[in-house]
DNA sequence: CAGGAGATGTAGCGTAAGCTACAAGTCTGT
DNA sequence: ACAGACTTGTAGCTTACGCTACATCTCCTG
């Protein structure tokens, strides 16, 4: 009789896939947050990001001392946080991918607010291959009518 | 001056309703993967579900817990995971939107693969206003060419 | 050059999810 | 009917990421 559950490659498991992607979301969206906060205001402090992501100062204290281990931002105590190089380079493709994923959205007939609430979660789980075909869906809708 | 942050309604914070979509995923995914083993093999164990997520038969349990404390679902010792009806409405709502995400993004061009590896993370931030678009053109390209 | 407001840090807590190791139940074939 | 395989349960650990309360620092303003 045939197994219950054929087998299949870890790699092929969705649900790992997803929790791969959660694993680097604040990474992410913090390293993208404070870019641009830097850029706009010249500096990005701790009550800037609690703001930002809605949480508590603590929050975001714990969350720099990740971003922190893992060398994406250099901070000290009482001082602004800064990116790292690796931190950049992680802002500057998140920041790509989101604002394709906005652009996507928009060209597909979603509302402003909408596409701004969905894409700041839907940015996260777009593979490479998915970003393509957006990109060039939203650059088709833009360039035809 | 202008105040370095204007501020905004809670509800239109991308984060936190990104946060929320994340509380309900479990519960999401578990239902629409219970129905669907129960649907192919008549009853759904703890062993099922951890082959499915890949994770340890441990991280099951507690997750059944959580649902059943929710009201998903009912389990009873060393017995199968079967839904209430609360579950098996969730259930449905779960399977029609990834089943029109799924297709959605067939229908953008993307590979079975990766459609069906994106799907599963993307199909939890996807508004409704944003999933009847996504329908229309995943009926509009089967349809027309 | 004090206050005091606002920003930051720290202690301690909670829940969700993951894990390994071990214990105990169930079920099947001989 | 029972041995062994498989399944399920439990104890105890870890990390991420929320929080409040309280302590401390900084910086502006009178
Ligand atoms: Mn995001
Ligand atoms: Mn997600
Ligand atoms: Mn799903
Ligand atoms: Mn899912």
């Amino acid at each position: 009789m045939p197994s219950r559950s054929p087998s299949r490659r870890q790699a092929d498991n969705e649900h790992l896939r997803t929790r791969r992607d959660h694993a680097s979301e604040l990474a992410e969206d913090y390293v993208e947050a404070i870019a641009e906060i830097v850029e706009r205001t010249g500096f990005c402090r701790v009550t800037d990001l609690a703001e930002r992501f809605a949480v508590s100062h603590v929050s975001v204290n714990r969350a720099i001392a990740r971003l922190k281990r893992d060398g994406f931002v250099e901070a000290h105590p009482y001082g602004p946080v800064h990116l790292t190089a690796s931190g950049s380079r992680l802002a500057l493709h998140s920041r790509d991918r989101h604002r394709i994923v906005l652009e996507f959205l928009r060209a597909l007939g979603v509302s402003e607010k909408t596409a701004a609430l969905d894409a700041e979660g839907l940015e996260h789980h777009v593979s490479s291959e998915t970003l393509r075909k957006m990109k060039a869906f939203a650059v088709d809708r833009a360039t035809e009518g």
